[in-house]
DNA sequence: CAGCCGTGGCG
DNA sequence: TCGCCAAGGCT
């Protein structure tokens, strides 16, 4: 991801027209200026942009619509309201405020580069390409989007949106991820060095509302006189995609355990890999397999000599690469709990856990009822 | 560099 | 119901 530094031509800095009136780059400010969307981590023009929140939604919003992120980002900005709260917090109350939201990677790294700035940025982040790259879970993307939004900079911030429009607007027909780099090439060559952090977030809500992946709304779009893909009628079947492996299935059994106080066995995953470091049901491994029984499940339960009672039903749930299958059996511990690894939660309190929604969706069948 | 890594919504 | 996709990064 470059800067691209384009000679300046002394226009007011907040204002699309005179010059770009008419470009490309011009005609989408125009647009944005009359159809930008208000979202809760969006600035108002004019607006100092607050680097941390510009960062926050960034990680939140990797492959996460802004419908979910809303809610999420709210609640950290309001337990955390600057990088510096956020690098003091423990890292298990940010996975418990990051439960759901997916990809716990992200929370990890989130926590990890909050320390980083505090403690090696003064709490500021930079404002360099090279500075952003070398921060957990900071990328090209997002260094691009932070350097434009944050801090009015020419950057290329490449996400799903800006290619859908980049294989339309030239109307690139060689499918993605291959096309990535001449994409790329098209979407820098169009960044302007006036307002780039308005044009990059229009670029952002132009491919959400107007340019989408499904029905493309043409009509209402401020390039459609450009259009290489609407000219020649292929606009919705760009861009192009290599075909996806088929999903395996994985199966399991989930061993359900309450205590005679009515608590929960759970479990803390490992800290890399899938759902790290994030609570968990025990279960038995999680096999490309025909479901497993429960006599054979035997050595894999919590607890040794529990009456177990499996569940009608199975609990299905998707991830990246695989499908998952879920048996879920139920017991009864005598007594209050007991087992090495074990950690035990009042129903009440599950919602306070690091439980990923896959967890949380075993719990509700095996316990019968809604989390609170 | 291709595989790994969650979840929810929508047509 | 089902496949696709979302403001990607890490290894």
């Amino acid at each position: 991801m470059a800067v691209r530094s384009l000679p300046k031509t002394g226009i007011k800095a907040d204002q699309a027209s005179p010059d770009q009136s008419g470009s490309l780059p011009g005609l989408l400010l125009e647009w944005y200026d009359r159809h930008r969307r208000i979202l809760p981590w969006r600035f108002a023009p004019g607006e100092v942009a607050d680097p941390y929140r510009v960062w926050l939604s960034e990680i939140m919003l990797q492959q996460t619509t802004v419908a979910t992120v809303g809610p999420y980002f709210k609640n950290f900005l309001d337990r955390w309201p600057t990088v510096n709260d956020l690098a003091a917090a423990d890292l298990d109350d940010v996975l418990r405020a990051w439960a759901g939201l997916g990809y716990y990677a992200r929370a990890r790294n989130l926590h990890k580069c909050a320390v980083a700035v505090a403690a090696q940025h003064g709490g500021r982040f930079p404002d360099t390409e090279e500075g952003l790259l070398s921060l957990p879970g900071i990328g090209a993307y997002t260094a691009a989007a932070i350097l434009a939004i944050a801090f009015d900079k020419p950057a290329t911030a490449m996400d799903g949106n800006v290619e859908r429009v980049m294989a339309r607007l030239n109307a690139v027909t060689d499918p993605l991820p291959g096309s990535k780099p001449v994409l790329r090439a098209h979407a820098a060559a169009l960044v302007p060095d006036r307002r780039p952090g308005d044009y990059t977030q229009a670029l952002f809500d132009l491919g959400a509302t107007i340019c989408a992946p499904r029905k493309p709304r043409c009509i209402l779009c401020p390039w459609a006189d450009a259009c290489a893909a609407r000219k020649l009628g292929i606009a919705e079947d760009l861009p192009a995609k290599t075909a996806k492996a088929a999903k395996p299935t994985r199966r399991a059994l989930a061993f359900v355990l309450t205590d005679a106080r009515g608590h929960v066995a759970l479990r803390r995953r490992p800290e890399k890999g899938l759902l790290g470091g994030m609570m968990e049901v025990p279960t038995t491994p999680w096999e490309a397999a025909p479901a497993p029984t429960l006599v054979g499940s035997r050595p894999h339960a919590p607890l040794a000599g529990i009456d177990w009672k499996p569940l009608p039903g199975i609990v299905r749930h998707t991830f990246t690469h695989f499908e998952f299958e879920i048996t879920v059996v139920t017991g009864r511990a005598a007594g209050a709990g007991g087992g090495a690894d074990l950690i035990w939660v009042a129903p009440d309190a599950l919602g306070d856990e690091a439980l990923p929604t896959v967890m949380a969706k075993i719990l509700r069948h095996g316990l019968g009822k809604g989390l609170t």
